[in-house]
DNA sequence: CCCGACACAAATGC
DNA sequence: AGCATTTGTGTCGG
């Protein structure tokens, strides 16, 4: 096939999947108006008659947000509460926005095509336990006001006051949940660094009246036009400290920033420009996974899935987590400590590695998009 | 078969 | 319209 053959169609392609096999979309299953609305300007979010399954259209008819459900796994402690220890449940909205295909009745990706993944928060907090007066609209709700139930070694229990919240993608082997590697690119692409999807930061605000606090991001994640400065850690202001060291490889990065648990934000108001102000997400852009699933249309093996997860994580002080019983946590950079407040995955996803016209005849295997 | 690297070119943006 | 950028993917060697 000679290398100047039509270029097929890049993801996601013109949907066509028989109706039983369509994916459902119950991310958004609040019923609250699904942020990802707001995802882009010129987008419009359009609830198809297809049930559950939403789609937003950009400029060209082409669906972008085709996305396996997220859902929940089983509570994880610790428990969040408010100061009067009004428990307060979350929901983890996630979407895989761009980047995979659904296709012989399985999630389809490819190693080397990008994923965008948005995750969007809602925190469920009793009428009971919203100050009053109300504060207005889109109002910040102190962190500090949250707190987290840790249980202890001896069996007592400790208050922890949460710092911050963040949100992080990850992906695993769906099978024994081992952890697979997701990448996350510049711009400059093969040029430019790679590391780990960042632990954006998000901060609770309460929602036009709504009796849920939904963080604000700040545009954390790689956007369209955020190149290299968003590679730079930014747990310390930009303009403090040192000036502006360009672009660290990940090599010369701090062990964290490698790890990429690094703030995406400061602690002041996020400055939001135009296009992200109000934005309810945070949008991981450029993710790829960094290995194929094994044996790929292999006949008489076992076909490996991966998984997309989106975490939630209070990020408290690591001292107060002394004799703790922490089932989830990451180590963050400041002395801070990320404990796990809840999870959603998608189910298995197939990663191919190698082009798609090497998979285009193989039985099974789907063919070129077209 | 997978993976990283390089390269080309279509799509997209300015 | 023309140029630059972005990104899907063909190819190659390990």
């Amino acid at each position: 096939m000679a290398t100047s053959a039509q270029r097929p169609q890049p993801f996601p392609a013109p949907y066509s999947v028989p109706s039983a096999f369509l994916p459902s979309f119950p991310s958004y299953h609040s019923g609250l108006l699904s942020p990802l609305s707001s995802l882009h300007p010129s987008s419009c979010a359009q609830n198809g008659p297809l049930s559950g399954l939403q789609f937003i259209f950009p400029r060209a008819s082409r669906p972008l947000l085709c996305t396996p459900s997220f859902s929940g796994l089983p509570p994880i402690l610790p428990q969040l509460q408010l100061p009067n220890l009004h428990a307060v449940r979350v929901q983890i909205n996630a979407a895989v926005s761009r980047g995979l295909r659904f296709e012989s009745a399985r999630w389809l990706a490819y190693r080397r095509n990008y994923l965008s993944i948005t995750i969007n928060v809602v925190f469920d907090i009793p009428l009971s336990a919203l100050p009053t007066p109300l504060p207005r609209s889109r109002q910040s709700v102190d962190n500090h006001n949250f707190s987290i139930v840790l249980d202890l070694r001896n069996g007592t229990q400790r208050v922890v006051r949460v710092k911050f919240f963040a949100v992080t993608v990850v992906a695993e082997d769906e099978v024994n949940g081992r952890p697979v590697d997701l990448i996350q690119h510049t711009s400059k692409r093969d040029q430019g660094p790679r590391r780990k999807p960042v632990v954006a930061r998000i901060r609770p605000t309460l929602s036009d009246g709504r009796l849920t606090a939904t963080p604000i991001s700040h545009p954390a994640s790689l956007g369209a036009n955020r190149l290299l400065e968003d590679f730079i850690p930014m747990d310390r202001p930009a303009s403090a400290g040192s000036t502006s060291r360009n672009m660290p490889t990940a090599s010369s990065a701090s062990p964290d920033y490698a790890a990429g648990l690094v703030d995406s934000d400061q602690d002041q108001l996020p400055s939001f420009d135009s296009l992200h102000e109000t934005a309810e997400v945070v949008c991981f852009e450029r993710i790829q996974f960094k290995r194929a699933t094994a044996n790929n249309g292999r006949k008489n093996t076992a076909q490996q899935m991966f998984r997309v997860v989106a975490i939630l994580y209070a990020a408290v002080d690591e001292t107060e987590c002394f004799d703790g019983v922490v089932s989830n946590a990451e180590q963050g950079t400041n002395g801070i400590r990320y404990l796990e407040i809840q999870r959603v995955a998608t189910g298995g996803i197939m990663v191919r590695g190698r082009s798609p016209g090497h998979y285009a005849d193989r039985v099974g295997g789907g063919g070129m998009i077209q």
